[in-house]
DNA sequence: CACCCCACCTGCGTGC
DNA sequence: TGCACGCAGGTGGGGT
């Protein structure tokens, strides 16, 4: 699901309520995610810290807690990050008073009441119905609940302790934003390779974060065709492909990110970036900007949209 | 090492 | 209406 701009958004949402506050508790539910570290291991690490900094690194989102441990979140594909806060007040009509910071919706017909009662009594079979898919919940310091809900259970969740760095953050390449993604870089990457340069954007060992939304919209964005083979992008390419990649994720975050299908932050809300969308999730439909039709095609098993004429640099080549 | 394919899951839309 | 199938934002392990 979340893609660096999501994941950024999330972290923005979640800093300010979260940063100084201490966790005080952690519920974990019986089904599994792909990864993850025990309940135990959980409230050990976690439990009775403070949270001194919330960092994102590529789509991985680090939690610095206070004596150096770290609380790790992926989210994977459907992986969710809501913070609700308990003191809501129900009025009689079933409308929610607003009381500051409004926090995610439970599923209806079910009053926050019902929902503040389920916490306060730690009924983990209403809450379970309230909130379905829900596999973690951390309680936080200020009556606040952060709730870990994924439906595919792609996500990770991992209490690393101090000096501890899980091993995918090690092989993680740059950030997209960073100084040090340069073309020269990227045209020395890229030269040792046979990829075409949608699969070489997707593999996160180059650049970080990029993920099949933004791909897509980078590609066509630069003007270049998802099938060029990397080896043969010149600097200017290359150059094209860094303004475009800059433009596109500043602007997804300033939008609230992309919700395709089920991406929420964590106040519960969806992104805006869906609207501004030239090709992902397009086939078929006229280009925004000549008018031909977009296609679809499968690059390393995932769906890459493009504008055969706007981005058509492939057919020069061959 | 580079690359491909699949596995990991649940849910939803489509077409028969 | 029911069922089978394809597809969905990500990673990571195994094979070639």
């Amino acid at each position: 699901m979340p893609e660096l701009p999501e994941v950024e958004v999330i972290r923005q949402g979640l800093a300010p309520r979260l940063v100084g506050r201490r966790f005080l508790a952690v519920h974990k539910g019986e089904k599994k995610l792909r990864r993850e570290s025990s309940l135990l291991r959980l409230q050990r690490l976690v439990v009775g810290r403070r949270l001194t900094a919330l960092k994102r690194r590529g789509k991985y989102l680090l939690f610095q807690l206070e004596g150096g441990a770290t609380l790790v979140i992926h989210l994977g594909m459907t992986g969710r990050l809501l913070l609700w806060r308990a003191t809501l007040v129900p009025l009689a009509d079933g409308q929610v008073e607003d009381s500051g910071h409004k926090g995610c919706e439970p599923s209806p017909p079910f009053s926050l009441r019902a929902v503040e009662m389920a916490a306060a009594a730690d009924d983990v079979e209403l809450h379970k119905f309230l909130f379905p898919h829900v596999h973690l919940r951390f309680q936080v310091e200020g009556d606040f609940w952060l709730l870990y809900q994924d439906v595919r259970r792609f996500g990770q969740v991992l209490a690393c302790a101090p000096g501890e760095v899980p091993e995918a953050l090690g092989r993680m390449g740059r950030e997209p934003f960073s100084r040090r993604v340069k073309p020269e870089w990227l045209l020395e990457m890229g030269r040792r390779r046979k990829c075409p340069l949608k699969n070489f954007l997707l593999d996160g060992r180059t650049i970080t974060g990029i993920g099949n939304i933004y791909a897509s919209e980078i590609m066509f964005a630069a003007q270049l065709s998802p099938t060029l083979p990397v080896s043969r992008l010149t600097l200017r390419d290359w150059q094209r492909i860094i303004m475009a990649t800059r433009r596109i994720l500043r602007l997804a975050i300033r939008r609230g990110g992309t919700t395709v299908n089920d991406y929420l932050n964590c106040e519960g809300k969806a992104g805006l970036f869906q609207f501004e969308l030239m090709v992902y999730g397009r086939a078929g439909e006229p280009c925004k900007k000549c008018g031909a039709l977009i296609e679809r095609l499968v690059q390393a098993g995932r769906s890459t949209f493009y504008c055969p004429w706007c981005q058509k640099n492939q057919a020069i080549n061959d």
